[in-house]
DNA sequence: CTAAGTTTGTGCCCTTTGTTACTGTGGATT
DNA sequence: AATCCACAGTAACAAAGGGCACAAACTTAG
């Protein structure tokens, strides 16, 4: 764990901070598909990303799912910050979309090292600057961009975040993530595959040039 | 300028920081309509909102709006901290709802008196947490909800922020914040008269029963 | 008062997206 | 081989929302 923290962390965290997590944060391996954090959950730690992805969505009344956007390598999710200074319910889903490996810190600590390191308090707004950012992004998305240009950049998202040209999901995965009714998805995928973008095939997506 | 920001932060902050603010910050007063703050631009200061109200939108490049949130008494625009605090140009625009008189605080302070005070650590944390929260209603409502009840929302909140029963404003400049047409509007508006929780006139909606 | 401009109302049609229903296909199970 | 089942393709239709055109009502400038 502690090469980890260093190779992921070390040019944020000073070293005390580093032997402070280690002594404080609690390392957990999650398996793709796993939910790390629901809707509705207490949270009383915070989650440091040493490697994986994982997807953060939101779910109305109806259980409507929408993905809001990947943490990768480094990151930390902002939305669980607050819920845990706030002391309030969390207001989101986050499932592991790789093998993940994390490393959950303690609330009490982190208000604790607010005060003590800079880097840490550097990281803890950078995270916050960097999930504000994707939040404005995924409302551009949905406001300005129609369903074909969505679905393309969930696509390359997709390829960016698990590394691997081949889309391992279902066209209903995808719908939920996106919002939308499997045939949507399938209709404009077809029309992706007619535009030699990518190519379909069972239970995964080919992706070619898109 | 005491008295107001005695009034709207004396919970948040301690005396010697709200000393500080009269000595550094830079009062502005800003008339109904006017921008604050524009997409592009740089930031070297932080507005607090003593009084009136501030809508923040967002912009594509097309130049399609469509509004994020309002900002009310004793508030600070978090995306713009961010804005602030990563050097990078501002992601929004920020136009007075109603006339409003704010504080503007350089960047270089709001960084000293973050190791310096706790109430001023605090109370950032807060902004970001609220408007994480706002930024996720409105992914909400644009993701799962129809304009009929986005429409509705928006009276109500408008009539919440101005304090007035009559709203001020042409469908047109409605279907701006909304980031639809004016057609659109009209006719919503019109069923919604039928139902009999509002009456059109000329240049204002009277609001009766939302 | 008249002319010009602004705001709103409305009919008609189009595009995008969602829904339903049915088909086909390949893989797994027995 | 027979059966089942999850997944994908597709047609047909429905609904929401957007665009255009034009009319009506009201406002303002001259």
């Amino acid at each position: 764990m502690k090469e980890e923290l260093l190779a992921t962390f070390s040019n944020h965290f000073e070293k005390p901070l580093i032997d402070e997590i280690m002594e404080e944060g609690r390392l957990m391996e999650v398996p793709a598909g796993e939910t790390i954090m629901d809707i509705g959950q207490y949270i009383r730690s915070m989650p440091l990303l040493l490697s994986g992805a994982i997807k953060v969505l939101r779910e109305d009344e109806e259980g409507d799912e929408l993905l809001l956007y990947y943490l990768e390598q480094g990151e930390t999710c902002s939305v669980t910050m607050a819920c845990c200074m706030g002391q309030t319910k969390s207001e989101i889903r986050a499932i592991a979309e790789t093998d993940s490996r994390l490393v959950m810190v303690p609330v009490q600590k982190m208000e604790e090292w607010m005060a003590k390191y800079k880097g840490w308090r550097n990281y803890v707004f950078e995270s916050y600057q960097n999930r504000l950012n994707e939040l404005l992004q995924t409302v551009d998305s949905i406001a300005f961009k129609n369903l074909d240009q969505r679905l393309v950049d969930y696509l390359k998202k997709k390829v960016e975040v698990t590394n691997d040209n081949q889309i391992r999901n279902t066209h209903q995965e995808i719908a939920y993530d996106l919002h939308t009714s499997r045939v949507v998805v399938s209709r404009l995928l077809k029309k992706l595959e007619k535009m030699k973008k990518l190519e379909l095939h069972r239970n995964y997506i080919q992706i070619v040039n898109l």
